[in-house]
DNA sequence: AGAGATACCTGGGAGC
DNA sequence: TGCTCCCAGGTATCTC
């Protein structure tokens, strides 16, 4: 699944390939995925350079040179590859036929990503639409006073907390999962009864997990779609998430998993105390 | 208003 | 073997 990681590395290979070229053609396969897709087909996408690549959250934004821009989100199953002109498959929902003679496509086999054509406000500024987002979690914004602060008043678990995206983005059940076992908190706690101090161990765990997933190649968990056959490395490294019933690697308690926002957490009883 | 629940979607795995 | 059921995931939207 794409995760912040991810998402940067594909800005990347976008920011390389995209700019100075433009879309001559949109075709779509599919009449939505999150949203419908039809709005894709405005004219006002096709035949204006793209100017820039830029990611917010887990969000992806290419601008035009007119203004307009396609929001795009990957959600759990998209994949965006710029190939040569070929056979469609089966997951390919829109296809844009580039100015170069290639094609920009978007895969997705769950439909659970977001395309939509927007409007910005300015040349390079923010699209009203992600307007409400929480900080960057590797930038200098998210600091455990930050953190402290937003939790102040929250009456939901912990968890749940660190995964809300007005707090904190890019975040998501298998880095939650991770960093709290690393910070030594328990995901059911109430998440305003987070103190200073423990701020400071959750803000460097969150940041450590982000940072070994992108070392560990950007993957995080085996997708059942393996193209090139090779796996993230990551998921060797985690050591709670889908480790329920398994002993803890730290002190051999059995892990114990508890559904908290209609979403699967595991936890060791013993290193992460509820308090 | 804030928090919880649910819908969206597909393929894989478990269980029969 | 083949069927059904449940689960995973992020976000928008609904309900309480």
């Amino acid at each position: 699944m794409p995760e912040l990681p991810e998402i940067e590395t594909i800005k990347r290979a976008l920011s390389a390939c995209m700019p100075g070229v433009s879309g001559v053609k949109m075709e779509i396969f599919t009449p939505k995925m999150r949203t419908p897709l039809a709005p894709l087909l405005d004219p006002g996408l096709l035949h204006t350079p793209v100017v820039d690549v830029r990611r917010r959250a887990r969000y992806l934004i290419m601008e035009f040179a007119n203004r307009r821009a396609l929001l795009m989100h990957l959600g759990m199953s998209g994949v965006i590859r710029v190939e040569a002109p070929r056979e469609r498959r089966k997951h390919e929902h829109v296809i844009m036929t580039l100015s170069n003679g290639m094609t920009f496509r978007f895969e997705c086999t769950r439909r659970f990503s977001i395309l939509i054509p927007v409007t910005l406000p300015a040349p390079g500024a923010e699209p009203l639409e992600l307007a409400g987002l929480g900080v960057e979690p590797l930038s200098d914004a998210f600091t455990p006073e930050y953190v402290y602060r937003a939790l102040r008043e929250r009456k939901n678990p912990l968890k749940v907390a660190v995964m809300d995206n007005a707090i904190v983005v890019g975040v998501g059940n298998i880095y939650a999962t991770e960093a709290l076992f690393q910070a030594g908190l328990h995901p059911a706690r109430l998440a305003g009864s987070l103190t200073r101090k423990e701020a400071s161990r959750l803000v460097p765990a969150i940041r450590e997990v982000l940072n070994r997933a992108i070392e560990a190649g950007g993957t995080t968990f085996h997708d059942y779609r393996q193209i090139d056959g090779t796996e993230g490395m990551f998921e060797q490294e985690l050591l709670a998430y889908g480790r329920a019933g398994q002993p803890c690697r730290h002190c051999g308690s059995i892990m114990v998993s508890v559904k908290l926002g209609g979403r699967t957490s595991v936890y060791c009883p013993k290193c992460q105390p509820l308090r």
